[in-house]
RNA sequence: GGGGAAUUGGCUGAGAGGCUUAAAGCGGCAGUUUGCUAAACUGUUGAAGGGGCAACCCUUCCGCAGGUUCGAAUCCUGUGUUCCCCGCCA
């Protein structure tokens, strides 16, 4: 959520920028609103005013034992008319806040302007794609060659999009979680097991709500949504709380499943893990000072690369233009691991700084100093991976001509075995 | 699934329709005292919104949302969360 006095002093320069990210919200309307409902606010906070000092009148003469009947008939009548004020305020309230919250988060000044995914600029290329000497399998003949992963029957109990991991493909995936839960550990990150559904307000806290509404499972009894990223609960451990200025920044890791519905995008990459409705994947969150948190991203990214350098598997790395940037993200890097089957790359992580829109919506403040007036924290996030898409690349990466897979060697203490074939 | 209890400021916690403008303590901040630190003592210290050049003024907020009332932290209804008991269960 953005800061509504900042809308109104600046309702051209957040036109401008919200356009930039392809959003069309009616300003004009929004701050027409917002006076309309300060112009009531003043007439209904005068009316209470004026019935306090009514209402202490008569609790004085109740406690003199005399008659109030008069003053009692008058206050009734001043009631009526702030019950009228605040019932329209409250329509008025309604209005603005449907607004503020399907209103994304501004673009950072240094992110580069552009309409679509085209326009996102590459900042760097790193890695040997490696040069293949032998006809190059893909994901899913390596992993039905040597039975690690069953599409068919995965697809039999949970339907198309949920992948079945078997025998060494299992703990492949597995070494992969713990090989980056402990490398974010040994970076100062704290481990955290989120639950992995969340309630209609969490959702809203970290703004996948409105918005995503169709792209999430929803348990309609029990009104919870199974999370499409570990960043909704992990973010929201923080909610409506006051942070203390010396434990900032707080860094979190945490593995999770994830959930996507994927609605409209049958026909696109359905083949094997390229997407999928349950994936693995460890989260980074963040908790930072404001002035800290574009250092903090630049962090995050690190992260991201040292894992792929560790696992020696070529990637790069885009700068999200303004219209390709999510909801809530201010700034964002998106991290691709290269596939030679595929002969491209494919989004495995992204790394966002939402500056204090989410903690806007989840309340999340600190106090810079002791006796200053609280302000919201600034919330970043990155996958530090996904492993689905990471997988394809793995496997397609290290496949050998005899069909076999190497595993990469860091992975080897955590799988057991250095080769599947 | 059934029954009961709780929810108050950064934290603990009083408060049961009007003398609450939310007690008290802790913590924070400032000062006094003291070789330094600590302790003790004194003072000060909630949040959001609106108005004013300003000192300042007004309103709202006791999990959340409604309602009753001249007036609600307090009464009623719904609901979130937490805890306890029974049932079921890994």
């Amino acid at each position: 959520m953005l800061d509504i006095r900042y809308i109104r002093e600046n309702p051209d320069e957040v036109k401008t920028r919200l356009e930039t990210k392809n959003s069309v919200i009616d300003i004009d309307k929004l701050l027409q609103l917002d006076i309309d409902k300060r112009k009531l606010l003043g007439e209904t906070e005068e009316l209470k005013a004026e019935r306090n000092k009514a209402t202490q009148m008569i609790a004085q003469l109740k406690r003199e034992k005399q008659d109030a009947t008069e003053s009692i008939t008058k206050t009734r009548e001043i009631g009526d008319k702030i019950a009228v004020l605040d019932g329209r305020i409250r329509e008025l309230d309604v209005d603005i806040r449907e607004i503020m919250m399907s209103m994304p988060n501004l673009p950072h000044k240094s992110v580069p302007v552009g309409k679509s995914e085209k326009d996102n600029v590459t900042v760097k290329e790193v890695g040997e794609k490696r040069d293949f000497n032998f006809k190059v399998l893909d994901h899913i003949e390596l992993t039905e060659k040597h039975g690690i992963m069953d599409f068919k029957r995965a697809s039999r109990m949970s339907g198309a999009g949920f992948p079945l991991y078997l025998g060494k493909g299992a703990q492949l995936e597995r070494a992969l979680i713990n090989f980056m839960l402990e490398f974010h550990i040994k970076n100062g990150y704290t481990e955290v097991i989120p639950p992995i559904v969340a309630l209609p307000i969490a959702m809203e806290g970290t703004s996948q709500l409105p918005k995503l509404k169709d792209d999430m499972y929803h348990a309609t009894r029990d009104d919870l949504y199974l999370v499409p990223t570990g960043e909704v609960t992990i973010t929201n451990i923080h909610r409506e709380e006051m942070l203390n200025v010396a434990d900032l920044p707080i860094n979190y890791t945490g593995y999770t499943p994830c959930f996507r519905r994927e609605a409209g995008s049958y026909g696109k990459e359905t083949k094997g893990l390229l997407r999928v409705h349950q994936f693995n994947k460890v989260e980074m969150v963040k908790f930072t000072k404001p002035e800290t948190s574009y250092a903090e991203l630049e962090e995050l990214l690190k992260r991201v690369e040292d894992i792929l350098s560790e696992l020696k598997i070529p990637y790069r790395v885009l700068e999200l233009c303004t219209g390709d940037l999510s909801f809530g993200a201010a700034k964002c890097y998106d991290i691709e691991t290269w596939s030679p089957a595929e002969d491209k790359y494919l989004e495995a992580s992204s790394c966002s700084n939402f500056e204090d829109f989410q903690a806007r919506r989840m309340n999340i403040r600190y106090r810079p100093e002791p006796k200053a007036k609280p302000e919201f924290i600034h919330t970043l996030n990155g996958s530090g991976l996904a492993t689905s898409r990471l997988m394809v690349s793995l496997l397609e990466h290290y496949q050998n001509e005899d069909g076999s897979i190497t595993v990469p060697e860091v992975l080897r203490k955590y799988t057991g075995f250095d080769v599947i074939k």
